[in-house]
RNA sequence: GCCUGGGUGGCGGAACUGGUAGACGCAAGGGACUUAAAAUCCCUCGGUGAUUAUCACUGUACGAGUUCAAUUCUCGUCCCAGGUACCA
């Protein structure tokens, strides 16, 4: 209330701070987005991949769940019974980073952070059904996690190997290889070593074949994740072949998927952790120097980004082996471009036929040999700069000489089975997923080390075993449990020693996402990992929205895990989601000053030069590239700030407007306030409409655009029922909820034309068809607003129970066309015609046309083509 | 490096299976209303040129090609982003 006389003053503008609490409290009493189990309803499970609780939502939290939100509350009106849960992944690394940074402790962090992400979410109005809130670091969530990991190790899905991480031996802990840059730890600048452990993996590569093969039978995902899915995968089809060891009754076995260069092999390499590397150049002359390099390599990375950093290198081990082919006598090498976890850990180097093999054989002055020679060119191993790796004709292969290598591919893999030196294999580039972390914030690993039984699993009765919330982190941002005697310490379960050891590694935080959306199936049972009937009713998930940085990892493991608990007879279906969105991220402007470094957007003043200057400094400001919102560029948006300014709604609105969901979005201030100026210009709308249109006197318009009788009547019914079928088609089909908000804005526009109060009955019941449609169609995007609106034009109850509207199909398009012009592809003309009209006629006006016969002249006409689809075109070619 | 996307006005984007390039919005400029400002409403708006109410040429990262017709399809090049197995 105001000085102006209250409440006509406040109506004249959209109210969020008043309007969007009242509808959270309507929708929050009335329990509308509770969900139980309706057999008599067809259900539908959407969901956005749960946020990391680091602190405040961000931006692109915002735009993914508005995303989810507006297709829940679509599907809502269309009459689907929808679940739309949210929750928390909430173990991890940043926890333990926080608690060091800020001497807190990770499970006060995380939870502190929890209730404050929770409060943002409820203020943006998203349709949660909160009672189903799960957060992964809760012992009634882990212990499920714990209980599979049990089956998974009975049934051999689990198993322990020796593997490598990250070590930095001055802050005595592991690293991830986000922690390591530059070779180096990100705490204290150490070199970083590869240290070798014993770890958890589970056995994903079993169903390689099955992932590979389902990756073709998902059309409700984008084609680019199936095939980066498929590629991470990378299954190829070679032979396994075996060299013998020179003056060692032991055979050398490679994988290679070119057994057709098989006489072009000059020498083998082996990866630098390969057993063999060891065994063989031990009391050689060569010792030393494989020693070295061996030792130089374990502080190089060995991911598959890392090794491409470092130039190519390796040395002779000092043993040799027989090249099967040729039975010439090759060197045997170890070499950093080797990966002891793909296909054998060793190769045969054809370097005339593969670049790294090349450039290998070039650096250390081995033969290259060329074996395939391509057509019409004479390649010479001395003289050649590049590795030729395409198909041709074979040379230097004895019997195989002149043949297609194609064809020789067949052949010779027969050949060499038959010399018993080898048989087709195949093999995947997909390793087995490690999931032991040496690292406190996490699932604690369910088994016990015994000195007389060795690995033991904890009892079933036993879970969940706890990690100790207490604890605190050691200094250095190592894991406190190894030290924990309370906690590592353990009763062998099988003979009883009392000197047995907890596992004191917990499980990868991938392993808590990959099923977490069974979970809020039912949330709160106790008696498994779900409610089997809970199950059977919601999964799988039919919408699943999220970032696209997720495409392989996250959504492969997950895929991985219903195909475990499918086979253990837990679930009776493989995929866990039908429909996968993968949205684009959030970016924005940097700001960097030459004192300061990155600064805030509030910390660069707008000078009266227009040119930003640092409020600290006052030097000038750089405004850099526009690039994903982080914390550490600080080109960040508080939501906070968003919602305060603007409200839910408005925020809301913006989001879905600025881009469509699978593009990056670029986040503008001045795009804001227009959202909020559209917000408002609807409402004037309605409330002139309500105004002036005696609502008691006038129904809405429900009959067909033939039936009216003014021609502007008729054009704005029409609009109306185009609106909402692009609208329905947008969000049902596309997602793409940009164009169709582009489409309510015109129907708005055309509504502004209208003059109300000399508007005769007709047009006034077309405008208020108009207008509740507009209020229908955008309720799912700026729900708070269309549910007041709709209240104050005489409805009852909540917009969301109102069914989704539909459009005449009698009504969608009006007696004239369009017809545009042509010559020789180019524009010269247009006019309006009866959509009735004969091609032969349209034809002859369009020849007739003044411009038109400008360009025609006397040339002589080839053709005429009449395109009739949604308009109609006339190209003429002379 | 490898895998996957993307590149359209001053800006975000639109153009559905090849058929009017620039819908809708932002910014900018002009006008109306107002004592004034804000708000609101209306108009103009890719570039170049001219005989400027009109018209021509040109234009979708760059270079070729297919076609009556290419932002859209094919090949090559450049730039940007995401993933690359311990960030989530």
């Amino acid at each position: 209330m105001d000085a102006f006389g209250g409440m006509d003053i406040m109506e004249e503008r959209y109210s969020p701070g008043a309007v969007e609490p009242k509808w959270q409290e309507y929708w929050k009493k009335n329990e509308l987005f509770k969900v139980a189990e309706d057999p008599t309803k067809e259900k539908y499970y959407l969901l956005e991949m749960f946020p990391y609780p680091s602190g405040k939502i961000h931006i692109g939290h915002v735009r993914n769940y508005t995303i989810g939100d507006v297709v829940v509350r679509y599907k809502r009106m269309k009459g689907f019974n929808v679940i739309h849960p949210m929750g928390w992944d909430a173990f991890g690394m940043p926890a333990e980073n926080a608690a060091i940074d800020n001497n807190t402790h990770p499970a006060a962090w995380t939870y502190a952070n929890i209730s404050a992400m929770r409060a943002q979410l409820k203020k943006m109005g998203f349709s949660y059904d909160w009672d189903r809130e799960i957060a992964t670091c809760r012992p009634e969530y882990y212990r499920w996690e714990q209980w599979l990991f049990l089956k998974m190790l009975e049934k051999g899905m689990a198993y322990r190997k020796e593997s490598f991480v990250n070590w930095c031996e001055k802050c005595q802990t592991v690293l991830a290889n986000e922690q390591v840059e530059q070779d180096k730890c990100w705490r204290c600048s150490q070199v970083v070593q590869q240290k070798k452990l014993w770890q958890w993996f589970f056995r994903i590569t079993d169903y390689a074949e099955d992932l590979l093969v389902h990756c073709d039978q998902l059309p409700g995902w984008p084609d680019k994740v199936t095939v980066m899915q498929k590629n991470w995968i990378g299954k190829s089809i070679g032979s396994e072949l075996k060299f013998q060891i020179d003056g060692v009754g032991e055979d050398l076995e490679v994988f290679t998927t070119r057994p057709d260069t098989i006489f072009g092999a000059t020498f083998m390499c082996l990866a630098p952790e390969h057993p063999l590397v060891e065994t063989l150049s031990r009391g050689t002359d060569q010792q030393a120097a494989v020693d070295a390099f061996v030792q130089k390599v374990s502080s190089q990375e060995r991911s598959a980004d890392g090794i491409e950093k470092y130039e190519k290198e390796g040395v002779f081990i000092g043993a040799h082996c027989i090249n099967p082919a040729t039975g010439e006598k090759i060197p045997i090498y170890t070499a950093n471009f080797v990966l002891m976890g793909y296909g054998t850990g060793a190769i045969m180097s054809v370097p005339a036929g593969d670049q790294r093999d090349f450039d290998f054989a070039r650096k250390y002055g081995l033969d290259i040999r060329v074996v395939v020679q391509p057509e019409g060119q004479n390649l010479d191993g001395a003289t050649m700069e590049e590795a030729y790796t395409g198909s041709g004709v074979m040379v230097n292969s004895g019997q195989f000489d002149g043949m297609d290598s194609q064809a020789a591919m067949e052949v010779m893999t027969d050949w060499l089975e038959e010399k018993g030196c080898g048989k087709k294999a195949i093999s995947y580039r997909l390793r087995d997923w490690g999931i032991s972390r040496q690292r406190y914030w996490g699932t604690p690993i369910p088994v016990i080390h015994c000195p007389s039984c060795g690995v033991v699993p904890v009892p079933e009765e036993d879970l969940p075993i706890r990690l100790p919330e207490e604890a605190n982190l050691l200094a250095k941002g190592g894991s406190p449990l190894p030290f924990l005697d309370y906690f590592s310490k353990a009763t062998c379960p099988s003979c009883g020693r009392k000197d047995a050891k907890r596992d004191t590694d917990t499980m990868d935080t991938f392993v808590e996402s990959s099923w977490y959306y069974l979970r809020y199936c039912s949330p709160r049972y106790e008696g498994g990992m779900f409610d089997p009937a809970a199950v059977q009713y919601w999964a799988p998930v039919d919408q699943y929205i999220g970032g696209v940085e997720h495409a392989v990892l996250h959504l492969l493991y997950s895929r991985y895990f219903m195909r475990v608990l499918n086979t253990l007879g837990l679930i009776d279906f493989k995929e866990p989601f039908t429909r996968l969105l993968t949205q684009g991220m959030v970016c924005k402007e940097t700001m960097t000053c030459p004192e300061h470094g990155f600064l805030f957007p509030e910390e660069a003043e707008k000078q009266d030069n227009e040119a930003l200057a640092c409020t600290r400094c006052g030097s000038e400001v750089e405004v850099g590239r526009v690039i994903k919102m982080s914390k550490s560029k600080k080109n960040v948006v508080d939501p906070n700030e968003l919602l305060e300014r603007y409200g839910a709604d408005v925020t809301r609105l913006f989001c879905l407007f600025a881009a469509p969901p699978e593009r990056d979005l670029e986040w503008s201030e001045d795009g804001v306030e227009g959202s909020n100026r559209f917000v408002n210009r609807v409402w004037r709308l309605a409330i002139e409409c309500m105004d002036k249109i005696d609502a008691g006197a006038i129904a809405p318009f429900k009959g067909a655009a033939s039936d009216l009788e003014s021609q502007d009547a008729k054009e704005l019914y029409i609009k109306a029922n185009q609106t909402i079928k692009k609208v329905t088609d947008d969000i049902d089909k596309s997602f793409h909820f940009n164009t169709a908000i582009s489409a309510v804005m015109e129907l708005v526009n055309a509504m502004y034309v209208v003059e109300i109060d000399t508007a005769d009955r007709e047009m006034k019941s077309v405008l208020l068809f108009s207008l509740e449609n507009i209020l229908l169609l955008l309720s799912p995007i700026i729900p708070h607003f269309c549910e007041e609106l709709f209240e104050r034009m005489g409805n009852k109850g909540s917009i969301l129970e109102h069914a989704w509207p539909d459009f005449r199909t009698d009504s969608l398009e009006t007696d004239e066309v369009l017809v545009v012009v042509q010559v020789n592809g180019k524009l010269r003309a247009k006019f309006t015609i009866g959509a009735q009209v004969e091609e032969a006629e349209i034809k002859e006006i369009a020849m007739a046309d003044e411009r038109v016969q400008k360009y025609l002249q006397e040339k002589p006409v080839k053709k005429i083509i009449v395109i009739r689809k949604k308009q109609t075109l006339v190209n003429i070619v002379v």
